[in-house]
RNA sequence: GCUCCCGUAGCUCAAUUGGAUAGAGCGUCAGCCUCCGGAGCUGAAGGUUACAGGUUCGAUCCCUGUCGGGAGUACCA
């Protein structure tokens, strides 16, 4: 993997700069100097790592920032961590944004805190910016997400929530952080499960109910055929149909895989079959994700890559990477005792790492990305590992300029620790999961509404539910650490209070609904912003989270961790909660009104702005 | 067997990737409502970060081992 620096902007006016940013630019300059001056060796490599240990302090006491190297080049250097931060300290210019740095405290920690009017100037300058103050990246890559990626040929489920989700928040982010983003919605419309539908569709059809519900009947019959052909008994007990099929098709596990393989090789019949599939296919899913909010910039699936696979492995056998074994056609990454990366089956059909490799070079040569992510789940990780050897040592990521990463995440686990089933055993739909989501957020919505007794118009209470529900599901999802399995609740995630998507819709609701109950415009609001001064250390602290929005973003980014940003947004709106909690805001009169009102303003802008890029729609007022 | 992931408050989860006193929500307890949306705020209790060692000025994080849970492991994706 390519170590990707933050190199600070400096090029950028240091007012207009985020204070992180601006203050690693000062580290790096303070640090350089430190070198130069003899007093610890510091070679130009080092240095992003080094100034990456500036970072928000846990405590505000410890001052907004504190730089934690000191320590670190103390020992190198023979001499006293406390020695060392004075040096660092003595070269550092912290200009008009920060009070200059006192002693360092402890073992050596360099605490830094913005100056007031420093911060006054920096939240003026945000509400009235669209980016609300948050720098676009220095250097843009183009970067290619693939995430989603169900099979065609079943319905969606709840093991294609947490791709989706995060694949499309990713993406929403880095996109907003100013890098060039493609999506990719790589289909599963080629493989084994084809084979299945066909062989369902040759043998028990039922025309009626597909006339009827085209994905329904074809979902039927993949459940089916796919228990016919696997033939284990224990599924069979339990499934009297599948049982007398499988009896009467003893052959059937052979048969599917010969319909797959027929496909690959451009039978007309099956060939036109699955020309006949597809559309229905297609806008069943398209539905789903115009539900959920979900756009992708392609959509290539297996299919598209189709024609290179033969090629694919020809190559492969032909620079000595992959060998015939078994009947089948493998790459040995670890030696011939370790089970190979199989590309082509005995049977002549390919696999889906077959399609991996084409896809990345087809990507690599039309697309020149720098990074591809797959956003898949953890159990796919040795897969990925393979298929991403196998690209190096082909050659197709370029000269060792691409990385190729794998976002793993954790299973949707039930109430019982277990994989997210229904309680017949079946995989749970992600439709009817969707459906029951918005019917309970409408009784969410409802009560509140009674209670409150603002008497909503069924028709708005249903559009809050449909935001309120999907968004609560998103969000569960988006809050968790996504590298951990994660216990799906609606109670949980429809919890009005805590980290939820509720929570977060209705302080926006909240905050916003002050400018129309107070009669103020905020155009005008920040238009007087210039004239803001703080009085109050939570006006304060407020305002120093607000403009932490940005370094946020670039923290999701460093590790694809959109938690972090559903952390972020948390703080925020307890940070406000907390202000407004104690310091009235319309009643305020002249400098402290309007700078509590171009908080309020801006409060509401980083919320709105940050659920968009989660993907989660925001409704006027709840 | 081998490889990878995980183990944090009663429960569900965080913890800026080696930083300062491990934080939230729910639940429990005590305060705050003639007040802009109380779906709130302030505070308290609750922890040997599975266990035992090691490295370090500093370890939930890195290393070794043990226990427990999960996943993957040659023709599904």
């Amino acid at each position: 993997m390519r170590s990707r620096s933050r190199r600070p902007g400096r090029e950028r006016p240091a007012m207009a700069e985020p204070f992180r940013a601006a203050l690693r630019g000062m580290f790096q300059s303070a640090l350089e100097r430190l070198s130069a001056d003899g007093v610890v060796a510091i070679a130009p490599e080092e240095l992003p790592a080094l100034v990456e240990q500036v970072r928000e302090t846990a405590d505000p006491k410890h001052g907004d920032y504190s730089g934690t190297m000191a320590m670190g080049l103390a020992k190198r250097a023979g001499r006293k961590p406390r020695d060392v931060a004075i040096e660092i300290i003595r070269r550092l210019e912290v200009g008009d944004v920060f009070e200059p740095p006192g002693e360092p405290v402890g073992p050596g920690f360099i605490n830094l805190r913005v100056r007031d009017d420093a911060l006054a100037r920096a939240v003026a300058g945000a509400c009235g910016d669209e980016r609300l103050g948050v720098a676009p990246v220095a250097t843009p890559e183009t970067i290619v997400l693939d995430y989603s990626s169900p099979n065609v040929a079943k319905p969606m489920h709840v093991g294609h929530i947490r791709s989706t989700v995060i694949g499309d928040a990713l993406a929403r982010i880095l996109k907003f952080r100013g890098h060039h983003t493609i999506t990719d919605n790589h289909l599963g419309d080629w493989g084994t499960q084809f084979g299945m539908i066909l062989w369902g569709w040759k043998h028990c059809r039922d025309d009626v109910a597909f006339a009827a519900d085209p994905t329904g009947e074809l979902g039927r019959l993949y459940r089916l055929v796919r228990k016919v052909a696997d033939a284990r008994p224990d599924e069979l007990a339990a499934d009297a149909e599948a049982a007398a099929l499988a009896a009467r098709f003893p052959e059937a596990g052979r048969e599917v895989l010969a319909e797959t393989a027929k496909l690959h090789e451009g039978d007309p019949e099956n060939r036109a079959l699955w020309e006949q599939f597809m559309p229905v296919c297609r806008r069943e899913i398209d539905r789903i994700y115009g539900r959920l909010d979900v756009a992708f910039d392609h959509t290539l699936g297996e299919s598209f890559f189709q024609p290179l696979l033969a090629g694919t492995v020809h190559d492969l056998e032909a620079c000595g990477l992959a060998r015939e074994s078994r009947g089948a056609v493998g790459v040995f990454l670890d030696g011939p005792d370790k089970p190979p990366l199989l590309i082509r089956k005995a049977d002549g059909a390919f696999l889906y790492a077959t399609t991996d490799l084409a896809t990345i070079r087809w990507r690599m040569e039309h697309w020149k990305p720098d990074r591809i992510l797959y956003v898949v789940d953890h159990r796919q990780s040795q897969h990925f590992e393979q298929v991403f050897e196998t690209a190096r040592r082909w050659g197709v990521d370029g000269p060792g300029s691409t990385d190729l990463v794998h976002v793993a995440f954790g299973t949707v686990l039930g109430d019982d620790g277990k994989p997210f089933k229904t309680r017949a055993g079946d995989t749970v739909g992600l439709e009817p999961l969707l459906d029951e989501g918005v019917a309970r957020a409408f009784g969410v919505v409802t009560a509140a509404d009674a209670e409150r007794g603002t008497a909503m118009p069924e028709a708005e209470r249903r559009g809050i539910a449909e935001a309120v529900g999907i968004g609560a599901i998103k969000y569960a999802d988006l809050s968790q650490n996504r590298t951990t399995d994660y216990v799906f609740s609606f109670d949980k995630m429809l919890e009005l209070k805590g980290n939820t998507a509720a929570y977060m819709q209705y302080a926006v609701a909240r905050v916003e609904g002050i400018f129309a109950r107070g009669g103020v415009d905020r155009g005008t609001v920040r238009r007087e912003a210039a004239a803001i001064a703080f009085t109050d250390g939570r006006e304060r602290a407020l305002a120093m989270k607000l403009l932490r929005f940005g370094e946020a973003l670039e923290d999701v980014e460093a590790d694809y961790r959109p938690n972090v940003l559903t952390a972020y947004l948390f703080d925020v709106a307890g940070a406000y909660s907390t202000f407004y909690d104690a310091l009235s805001v319309l009643k305020a009169e002249g400098a402290e009104r309007t700078t509590r009102l171009v908080l309020c303003d801006l409060t509401g802008q980083v919320l709105r702005k940050g659920l968009e890029l989660l993907g989660i729609r925001v409704p006027e007022r709840m």
